[in-house]
DNA sequence: GTCTATAGTACGATAGAC
DNA sequence: GTCTATCGTACTATAGAC
């Protein structure tokens, strides 16, 4: 709600996304959100502006806005098709396991999208937890997708604890461990960052 | 290095801060700050306005100039003083307890700091992993600093591990799990958050 | 559907009175 | 040391050609 949903298209008869194929930075909406997750990662939100945004992109601010309306809703798209790519990956990843197990797959698979996809990551962490802006209501889906799957893990496995407070803190500590690594010591091995968080959950 | 030190007063021979009675919103530096954290918590640096920030505090703008020189300058400083306030309680909390002891006191203090100063708590997680700013140096104080009290526990405790990753994995799962609580369930007391998170590190 | 050009505004920073 | 007033700029968003 809130956001009367400007102008977006997709509204047009012909072109309605080709389903199937869908390539990363394939197509003008897919470079320009590739382009703006790099950037807001870096800067900020505030800081980048859609003239940067579509310089990075390479396609001409007028486009920015055809595609998506404005700004911030330009933000909340990267902030929700991010959060769906992650949950999907990470369903995946646990996928017919339990407990300890299923965590440590959790775990691994959180660390190699980091790794992968270190820019969502950032725009996730730095955005999360930030009251009254505009997209407030994508904010809370966003964080309980993120740290559902944790929590559907930890509510089957130990029912006697609180699944949403300790996925939170699961999630907590691969994700800081995991950024942690990336932006400070970046040489290290995925393995080293993997064995420390999991010395430090168990 | 990097930044010039622009205008920064406290070069004047009278001002000279009174070293003793330093109270928390006393003065008109202390109000520009506690603002400044305040709005920038809420809606980030770029979206935080001077404008914003001096009325908040109750200020003319051309002051938050006169004591901070710019915008930039004026984050950075609530970055610093801020973390500085952190690892000062963090060390009081875990002083003469080693191991599972010293781990659990961090915590518990984390998360006592987190009740008691929101803002912060969400100004470092929304910053510490940013590249490429101004602010560049102090970012990486502000996160050996916020990570190094859990670490030195690990490295006397468990020197087998890696002090730094494992540090950083601990204090993310108090701090995800606190910001949590704080935003998305509130009214949840205290030990619930804090049973979460040593359940799921221990 | 993507471009260029431009309108309108809000912002960071400075100057000068008090 | 804090205020008000103002300057120049950079930004979001729109209009209209192609």
């Amino acid at each position: 709600m809130a956001s009367p949903t400007p102008v977006p298209p997709a509204s047009s008869t012909e072109h309605a996304t080709p389903a199937v194929r869908r390539e990363r930075g394939t197509g003008v909406r897919e470079q320009i959100l590739d382009a703006a997750a790099a950037l807001i990662a870096e800067r900020g939100f505030g800081a980048t502006s859609v003239d940067d945004i579509a310089a990075a992109a390479g396609v001409a601010k007028g486009s920015v806005f055809y595609n998506f309306g404005n700004k911030a809703s330009l933000f909340e798209t990267v902030l929700v098709e991010g959060v769906a790519r992650l949950t999907r990956a990470l369903t995946a990843a646990a996928d017919g396991l339990h407990g300890r197990e299923a965590v440590e797959a959790l775990v691994a698979e959180l660390l190699r999208r980091i790794h992968e996809h270190p820019d969502f990551a950032k725009v996730l962490v730095a955005e999360v937890f930030r009251t009254g802006r505009d997209w407030q209501e994508s904010i809370r889906v966003v964080h309980d997708e993120a740290i559902g799957t944790f929590a559907a893990v930890v509510a089957e496995a130990w029912p006697e604890r609180d699944a949403m407070l300790t996925g939170a803190a699961l999630f907590g500590a691969a994700v800081v461990a995991g950024l942690s690594w990336l932006v400070f010591q970046p040489e290290r091995p995925v393995e080293d960052v993997l064995r420390a968080v999991l010395d430090a959950i168990h």
